[in-house]
DNA sequence: TGTTGTCCCAATGTCAACATTTGTACATCG
DNA sequence: CGATGTACAAATGTTGACATTGGGACAACA
């Protein structure tokens, strides 16, 4: 049996100031107020600030002395940095799911990719898309076993999460064209191990979000 | 000018504590006690407790609800973790480093890479050439000037001195055959720029140094 | 004798009050 | 008139007290 995870306040807190941001209820660099939320939350200020600690981990909040914690505002340079560390981290967790893997594991990641195709003939909205690509890559760091390798997602996870939300009606166009096609070389190629071209596979696709993400930004986030 | 960070108790607290643990006054597996550790820093119980949060998420610390924190016991399969995901970071921030790296950096590299040669001539104890290796490490991330990687590294850069520390003997070992021609390879190779060489020398680094520490901590800690 | 239930204590989780800092508006001075 | 200093309000940083939980010792029971 798995055993339950009691957790406490904090965390709920974080959970649910994390959704309202990943909602789109608060906007980026608007400021999160201690008072504000142990209000509208009822619990303590000590625990909305555990709270607001654990978010700024995740990179969903930048918070300074003495002057609080605003939502992350995410510019060129932030989707840069983010969609390269992601990268480096979809490489390795691809290459170490595919020498984990096995058929029950393949057949669920399949699974997924045949979601998206029914989803995309579907119409389904950009936000549908988006958890399944997530749920996708989650499973994959999930298979990979490593909980180093998976707190170092998790801690841009969130922020991958926010870059698409505000720009989901680019991600549509993205996902319409590659969404099904670069999931599904994805599990073929993990089906037969690692191997360098799985490792490039899994960064492309990921660098070429980063690019086209960086493209639509407008300019060149670092002097390169 | 470098404006000055006031950072509050909390993270003046997880210094001290850091320290204490990264020194081995405080052995693995032993508890982190709120009420001790206020008395004895002489700060309230709530800046211990945030303090501590820091060092959850450096991994220094591993702590449960109700009960409490006990110093991280890194055993064969964490090692394993460790180095595999710094492994991939390395490989990341050495690229990135190589692409926009300047004649001056360089040269900054190349002499703390001397001053390994010097260390290890003049019989330095094994704390130093720790600092060395990771002082040239950490120059390397901070070149590549990417704070999501910087913060990736954070994350594992802690468990990384503890493992250096508990094995302090077969460190030096491995360092006195391979310190300073392995790093003096990486700043060779990164003065030409990015290429596939410079990511097998950076990832080899790391790897060689995981193989080490494996095979002297027993079995695979997996089941590759 | 092994298991279950109860009590108790130590330690953490939570809270609300107090202290400190920051930013701003306004007064003061050169 | 611009620069500097001061007072105040709003927010965070810090603290000690109270509530809750987990684990161990011990007794009751089959």
């Amino acid at each position: 049996m798995r055993r339950v995870r009691r957790r406490g306040l904090a965390h709920e807190a974080a959970d649910r100031i994390r959704e309202s941001i990943l909602d789109g209820r608060v906007s980026p660099g608007s400021p999160l107020r201690e008072v504000e939320l142990a209000a509208s939350l009822d619990v303590s200020r000590g625990s909305v600030r555990e709270g607001l600690a654990v978010l700024e981990r995740e990179g969903l909040v930048r918070s300074e002395w003495h002057r609080g914690a605003r939502v992350m505002d995410l510019r060129s340079r932030d989707v840069d940095e983010v969609y390269t560390v992601r990268a480096a981290l979809d490489r390795l967790a691809t290459l170490s799911a595919a020498s984990r893997i096995v058929p029950a594991q393949l057949a669920e990641l399949e699974s997924l990719v045949q979601a998206m195709g029914r989803a995309l003939e579907g119409d389904a909205d950009g936000l549908t898309l988006i958890a399944l690509d997530l749920a996708f890559h989650d499973r994959v760091y999930a298979i990979a076993d490593n909980s180093r390798l998976t707190d170092a997602w998790h801690g841009v996870r969130s922020q991958v999460r926010l870059i698409q939300l505000t720009r989901i009606e680019h991600d549509q166009a993205h996902y319409r064209d590659l969404l099904v096609g670069e999931h599904h070389e994805l599990v073929r190629l993990m089906s037969r191990g690692p191997s360098e071209a799985l490792a490039r596979a899994a960064e492309e696709h990921v660098d070429s979000a980063r690019r086209a993400l960086i493209h639509l930004l407008g300019q060149a986030p670092r002097g390169r």
